[in-house]
DNA sequence: AGATGGATTTTC
DNA sequence: AAAATCCATCTC
């Protein structure tokens, strides 16, 4: 199945508009004849400075440097030690926002498993993502977000407050996690 | 140079 | 409830 690449106009726009929209699009992870891909069916947004549970928060450093990158440019960071999470930045360049992709459906090269990619650690672990791809864009060969034509309507979209970030008190008060309401392979069902 | 603490997952 | 495990960042 080939669907229609994702241009990085597609994630210079508003953080929270790119998070809902990415719900039913395939990310596809390719290393020489490996193709991995799974539809992405749960994502979280952070954005900007403010956004105390945004990396960014605490200012542009080696770590967060990435996350001011132009849109579409993919952040991976290690987090506990032994899990990855992979971002893609949005908005623009100079502008620390992202999207988290938190779950996936598996498609290809992947076992069909929920177990397998719901959650963000469990996912980069499935499609071989590390930290060294950190700073690729989504225009480069290697890692992309494709749309195969499958519509998601209002309806099949859940908001939540996001997972793990408690510490930001605001972020209760934004409901900036959205996941598909009928999907088996959501994190924290 | 040493301590600290996670946007997690699994296991006891 | 707590371990597993590493590195960016903070503190001295």
């Amino acid at each position: 199945m080939k669907g229609k690449k994702l241009t990085v106009r597609f994630f210079a726009r508003p953080t929270l508009t790119v998070a809902r929209e990415l719900l039913g699009k395939y990310l596809v992870v390719k290393r020489g004849r490996d193709v991995r891909a799974g539809k992405i069916v749960e994502t979280e947004a952070y954005i900007g400075e403010d956004d105390k549970a945004c990396h960014a928060s605490k200012g542009r450093t080696k770590r967060t440097e990435t996350l001011y990158a132009k849109p579409g440019t993919v952040y991976v960071y290690l987090i506990y030690g032994m899990y990855h999470c992979l971002n893609i930045v949005t908005e623009k360049k100079d502008f620390p926002s992202a999207v988290l992709i938190r779950a996936l459906e598996p498609a290809e090269g992947i076992a069909a498993h929920p177990r397998v990619t719901s959650g963000p650690g469990k996912l980069c672990r499935a499609l071989g993502v590390t930290r060294h791809m950190n700073g690729v864009s989504v225009s480069d060969a290697a890692l992309w977000v494709e749309d195969r034509g499958e519509r998601v309507g209002k309806g099949d979209i859940v908001e939540s407050a996001r997972i793990g970030v408690e510490y930001a008190k605001q972020s209760r008060h934004y409901p900036w996690r959205f996941y598909l309401r009928n999907s088996a392979f959501v994190s924290r069902r």
